[in-house]
RNA sequence: GUGGUUGUAGCUCAGUUGGUUAGAGCGCCUGGUUGUGGCCCAGGAGGUCGCGGGUUCAAAUCCCGUCAUCCACCCCA
């Protein structure tokens, strides 16, 4: 047992678990592509440019969390730490930045620095979905709308969907004015995080769970009357599709999300079946600026955590598909017996049929053993007297009949008889 | 990065105020059945007690350090 754990925060994903991730990847591959959506893979490593100015230098992640590295071309390159940066980055070179929409989802592991916890890795994995080029609220609660289809595919039941509105670029800073001017009559007696938070990033004030913070947040001056009639009206407009779409939701004014390229609507999707990270989704509207185009790349998007949505499933008790499959072993008993079982595993195979075929002609006694745990539903044993009567032994493990076969019909009769 | 938790066999875990050859259940192997699994019975293999140091006549047990785990803070998926 010494050293058989991976680097901390990281996993192996035994071929036992396995299903509970094709579940969670072929219900995205399904679900996705009914919206006109199409599965886009970028690279697992960028450009640390990317990230910075995708993500905004004063965000956590980006200050902090990032696995930044050298290579040998002196080039600065860092491990994802979300999906979207490298989506952006791709499609900047496309007709997106002219506002031409594209339709993209991904799959696959993110990295992130920082200490392992409940449902919170270093390398985890997140199922995103972008819509990219076109600005509109029903995008938006598309968007939504989809992702709640997701999970309704993936079984899992009982999220809680939170939104909340970020406001356009232009209404940032009066909104932020008006916070920093709140805030900053009590900061003395706030944590150490939100004095570095109000100059930094005062929104993420809004969210601080500390107990000094929390009266000084909960008499925080209404920001909405801050935001323009755009934004207002945008905002609105999410809501009411996602009503006529009969999602449920509830408007959090405190949800801020971590990423700077955050406007307008953000969503995050909440469930009790987890510990303290207790959001499975979280995503919304973003522009992100790029040295070689003028106008920002916009979209809205979402992200799901895999290993979260894995945790959840188990804790509802959903059923995970069971892949072990090896429904015939080859049972040899002598040298002549073994040769034999190596042709007919490989013809057994090319027709379609899972085999396990024995490679040391241990005792009989073993050999069942080993049918048995390989979950067996056929045994065909071989020895010397079935090679001279050109016959098999197909032993049905589950109720114990045994029937010899002519060797030529071996592969039809197991065709029909396996489930 | 900051706290706390745990670390004994492949797995889940016992191990009493420090005291001889460190245990159980499950799993594994062999036999009971000269060519028949699951149940039962008998036997067997398998342990640097996470690692390093210290205290002691004596350490799995006490102390320090370290690594790893899990959880929380933080942040987010």
């Amino acid at each position: 047992m010494a050293n058989s754990s991976p680097p901390p925060g990281t996993s192996d994903i035994f071929p036992e678990e396995i299903s509970s991730w094709y579940l969670l990847e072929d219900a995205a591959r399904r679900v996705f592509p009914l919206y006109g959506y199409g599965e886009f893979r970028t690279p697992v490593f960028e450009y640390t440019e990317v990230f910075k100015r995708g993500l905004g230098d004063e965000t956590e992640v980006v200050q902090k969390e990032m696995y930044t590295f050298e290579d040998k071309g002196g080039r600065s390159l860092t491990l994802r730490p979300e999906g979207t940066a490298g989506v952006m980055r791709a499609l900047s070179g496309t007709d997106a930045v002219n506002g031409n929409e594209w339709r993209v989802f991904y799959t696959g592991a993110m990295f992130r620095g920082e200490r392992p916890a409940a449902g919170r890795r270093r390398q985890f994995h997140q199922i995103g979905v972008e819509n990219v080029g076109r600005a509109a609220p029903e995008i938006d609660a598309e968007c939504i709308a989809m992702l709640a289809h997701y999970l309704e595919e993936t079984g899992i039941s009982g999220s809680h969907l939170k939104l909340n509105t970020r406001g356009a670029v232009a209404d940032r800073k009066p909104a932020e004015e008006a916070l920093r001017a709140h805030f900053s009559k009590n900061i003395d007696v706030m944590c150490e995080d939100c004095k570095n938070r109000i100059s930094k990033n005062v929104w993420r004030i809004l969210d601080c769970k500390q107990a000094q913070c929390k009266e000084h947040i909960e008499n925080t001056p209404d920001i909405v009357s801050y935001f323009s009639d755009e934004t207002k009206n945008y905002f609105s407009k999410v809501c009411s599709v996602l009503k006529e779409l009969n999602i449920d939701y509830e408007v959090d004014p405190r949800l801020v999300r971590g990423l700077d390229y955050y406007v307008h609507t953000v969503f995050e999707l909440v469930h009790p079946g987890l510990g303290a990270q207790n959001a499975i989704a979280g995503g919304g509207r973003y522009e992100i600026f790029l040295p070689e185009t003028k106008k920002p790349v916009i979209g809205v998007g979402f992200a799901a955590g895999m290993e979260r949505l894995i945790i959840v499933r188990d804790a509802l008790g959903l059923p995970k598909p069971d892949l072990k499959r090896s429904p015939v072993f080859l049972v040899a008993l002598g040298e002549a017996a073994l040769a034999s079982n190596m042709r007919l595993a490989a013809q057994l195979r090319k027709s379609g049929i899972a085999v396990i075929a024995e490679l040391e002609a241990r005792s009989m006694k073993a050999q069942m053993r080993a049918a048995d745990r390989a979950g067996a539903e056929f045994a065909v044993i071989c020895g010397d007297s079935e090679l001279q009567k050109g016959v098999l032994v197909c032993k049905n493990m589950k109720n114990g009949e045994q029937i010899e076969i002519p060797s030529e019909n071996i592969a039809d009769y197991l065709k029909t008889r396996i489930s």
